[in-house]
DNA sequence: AATCCACAGGAAGCCCGGGAAC
DNA sequence: GTTCCCGGGCTTCCTGTGGATT
């Protein structure tokens, strides 16, 4: 093989690797052992050790922030259920819905509805009752798609927990009637009990709910609290024992990752995803270690990728009022001020043919960027020439227009009309 | 001390689209 | 289908601000 062929993969492939194996760090990712989770993992598994003895499980409320652990707890609970599941008088079932995805009663119905059917297939046991084999996605009356589920449960002496991660999606958008449903069908089913178990990471909504749907909901209530730093530093060794090559990260990179995440309301998911990133940038960079200086980067990189999305999602005029801003940042302008934002955004909607907001208007969309943290404004008196705000950008201003025009055409208002445009002292 | 600049930002009301009630 | 209501985006009109200037 040539020497320094300077291939792509060969560079990426020559120096130090950093990782083993990555995807312990991702997001998707399931772990054996929760560290810090034993008092919940114990509760759960006390809860829905009741269809082993043949009883029905109470209904649970799970509850705690983002990256706490809350699915992952439950996921590996059902593992476990799974385990000793044959040992139960009844059949013990589970199924796991995500809300995010399926947030309408229909779907929510179909779904559970054809997950059962299929399940049946598979163990040849079939519908007996010459019921189809699928529910279609879109088509049907809503309760006669709940009548197929009803009869799929009840065609089957059996214990069905249902788990509904983020549910609190589920109640915004389509209201918590589904809820209703499911939690009053104990009463009409013969041979089958069903348990539901609701986890979100907001309690506000369940201001919307039913009060007899809210105390049937939260018979049982686990509560997920944010870890700590310490906590979140036993988390990230656990995983970065499987994820790198050993000896490849500085001492100091797992505590600067767990005292960032902590901040953060104790956030596993962006502890693993911090670190995974200074893994990554260390990778690129060929480095032989990861350094706390890699980990700082990645919590640039992460809140600047954050900040970009927002840019994105931002309403055109806005982004016209930050394209200004960019624009006059290219002039070297020393002081941005909303005048000078003003007359800039007037010729750039001309020259694009968009609407011109009025400058009272565009006053507030200046505050407004300023609130999500993509300029600093501050306001200064300068005496006889008035007061003003003064605009400073808070990223990149290449990155800003790139990800601006990304979205939209923009042209360029004449460069050479901009000096004209401000008042320049 | 009075004036004045270049806005900030509050208040009220218009307009429009979406959703619920009739 | 019509009416009503609501909220968000926006305009119009307005008062307030504080230091350089007169």
């Amino acid at each position: 093989m040539e020497k320094n062929s300077g291939s792509l993969f060969d560079m990426l492939l020559r120096g130090q690797r950093i990782f083993r194996n990555r995807e312990y760090l991702r997001p998707s990712y399931t772990p054996e052992e929760l560290p810090h989770r034993r008092e919940q993992i114990h509760n759960l598994a006390r809860i829905w050790a009741a269809p082993l003895r043949g009883e029905t499980p109470s209904n649970v409320f799970i509850y705690g922030k983002p990256g706490t652990g809350k699915t992952a707890t439950v996921k590996h609970v059902m593992k476990e259920l799974e385990k000793v599941g044959g040992r139960a008088p009844k059949k013990i079932e589970v199924i796991y819905l995500n809300c995010e995805e399926i947030r309408t009663k229909y779907r929510i119905l179909a779904t559970l509805a054809n997950v059962l059917l299929e399940r049946r297939s598979e163990e040849g046991r079939g519908n007996g009752k010459g019921l189809p084999e699928q529910v279609p996605m879109t088509g049907w009356p809503t309760d006669q798609v709940y009548r197929y589920f009803f009869e799929a449960v009840d065609a089957v002496e059996q214990v069905l927990i249902i788990v509904l991660d983020e549910i609190d999606r589920l109640v915004m958008r389509s209201g918590d009637e589904v809820l209703y449903t499911l939690t009053r069908m104990n009463s009409d089913l013969t041979n089958s009990k069903v348990s539901i178990v609701g986890i979100s990471n907001n309690l506000n909504f369940m201001d919307y709910l039913d009060p007899r749907v809210r105390s049937s909901l939260s018979e049982e209530e686990l509560v997920f609290p944010p870890y700590n730093a310490l906590q979140l530093g036993d988390i990230l060794r656990k995983r970065a024992e499987m994820s790198f090559e050993e000896g490849v990260l500085d001492p100091g990179v797992i505590p600067l990752c767990a005292a960032h995440a902590a901040r953060e309301h104790g956030d596993a998911r962006r502890a693993l995803d911090l670190l995974r990133t200074a893994g990554e940038l260390a990778e690129i960079e060929g480095a032989e270690k990861v350094t706390t200086t890699h980990v700082s980067r990645a919590f640039e990189k992460i809140e600047r990728d954050k900040m970009l999305e927002v840019i994105h999602t931002l309403p055109t005029q806005s982004k016209l009022v930050l394209y200004s801003i960019v624009l006059l940042n290219e002039h070297r302008v020393p002081r941005i001020v909303t005048g000078d934002v003003y007359n800039v955004y007037c010729a750039l909607c001309r020259r694009n043919g968009q609407d011109i907001l009025t400058k009272r208007r565009v006053s507030d969309l200046i505050s407004e960027l300023d609130m999500l943290g993509i300029v600093n404004a501050r306001i200064t008196n300068k005496g006889r020439y008035g007061r003003t705000k003064e605009i400073e950008l808070n990223v990149q201003p290449i990155q800003v227009k790139a990800a601006i025009l990304d979205d939209m055409e923009i042209g360029d208002p004449d460069p050479a009309s901009i000096p004209r445009q401000l008042k320049l002292v």
